[in-house]
DNA sequence: CTGCAGGGGTAAA
DNA sequence: TTTACCCCTGCA
């Protein structure tokens, strides 16, 4: 553990804002106006833009650049990705210029895991409440500059949290969720490391369904935003149901769109990089209101 | 002030 | 295919 920085010059396509607000992570938070703090990974960081540096600073267990280069996904040509998506249609293009300061993050499996799991029919102020408690309560602690921040708890930590403990935090009825994931985990009855190897994204998806509380959307968002990082997903959640339907399907009632007709169109539309497509999609449309 | 819908779904019926 | 589910917030 020690204090580390690091300057990135000219990194294109990186907007702290468009990275930390477009729904893919809990932890980060805006302090002063453009400056986010956060907790990943075991690390504690500061993160902002000046002019075209990004200034990265905090408490790092291993080597800052490399961490960060992994983090936030540093290697991934999204200016390649961008002019490819915008080509696609006009509504694609408008999506790409509104949110092209966007990375997908790599973020620890388990704790997108959990995360998301949480997640569940749940809105975002709660859902990092949560979070904030139960990494407060488990976690380990960091100090920093005075101030006072804890890791998000390992699943050894969370071992022998009963599920009374959860619904005093304020689970809801996501308590025994937890639970019993972090059970199966533990007991490797669902093993996360052998996930890393299976190229099979359709198999890994099929592993992740098993665990109590992931289901369909779940287990699109683990798979798009953890370190797993698989780019061919589609989570379709409300917005992305409204905004597909909106732009490319127009039934008068959403809802009555199925899963399977969007997952279609997305394939068809944006093939191996549709994860990627509904990130930009999913922030437009949901910073319109 | 009380009542109620709805929120980045899932599991059970 | 439908419904209940913890808890919080916004709004009628």
């Amino acid at each position: 553990m020690q204090e580390q920085k690091i300057v990135l010059e000219k990194v294109d396509s990186f907007e702290p804002k468009d990275i930390f607000d477009c729904g893919q992570c809990f932890r980060w938070n805006e302090q002063e106006e453009g400056s986010y703090e956060g907790i990943f990974k075991g690390n504690v960081a500061k993160v902002k833009k000046e002019g075209k540096d990004i200034i990265i600073e905090g408490i790092f267990k291993e080597d800052i650049k490399k961490s960060v280069e992994e983090y936030f996904d540093l290697n991934r040509d999204y200016k390649q990705i961008k002019r490819q998506l915008g080509k696609i249609d006009n509504n694609m293009k408008t999506s790409v210029e509104y949110g092209a300061g966007i990375r997908i993050l790599n973020q620890d499996l388990w704790e997108t895991i959990i995360s998301f799991i949480i997640s569940a029919n749940n809105n975002i102020p709660r859902i990092k409440g949560i979070i904030e408690r139960l990494s407060k309560k488990y976690g380990n602690k960091i100090t920093w500059n005075n101030k006072e921040y804890y890791t998000f708890p390992t699943a050894e930590q969370l071992k022998n949290v009963t599920i009374q403990e959860y619904r005093e935090l304020g689970l809801g009825f996501r308590d025994k969720r937890l639970y019993e994931t972090t059970q199966m985990i533990l007991n490797k009855k669902v093993n996360l490391n052998e996930m890393y190897k299976n190229p099979n994204t359709m198999e890994v998806r099929e592993q992740l369904l098993e665990l109590s509380g992931v289901g369909p959307k779940v287990a699109d968002c683990i798979l798009l935003f953890s370190d797993l990082k698989r780019l061919e997903v589609f989570p379709i959640d409300v917005w992305v149901r409204r905004v597909i339907n909106d732009l490319y399907i127009k039934e008068p009632n959403e809802n009555k769109v199925s899963k399977a007709k969007i997952e279609k169109l997305a394939k068809e539309k944006f093939g191996d990089i549709a994860g990627l497509a509904q990130q930009y999609l999913f922030y437009w449309r949901r910073e319109q209101a």
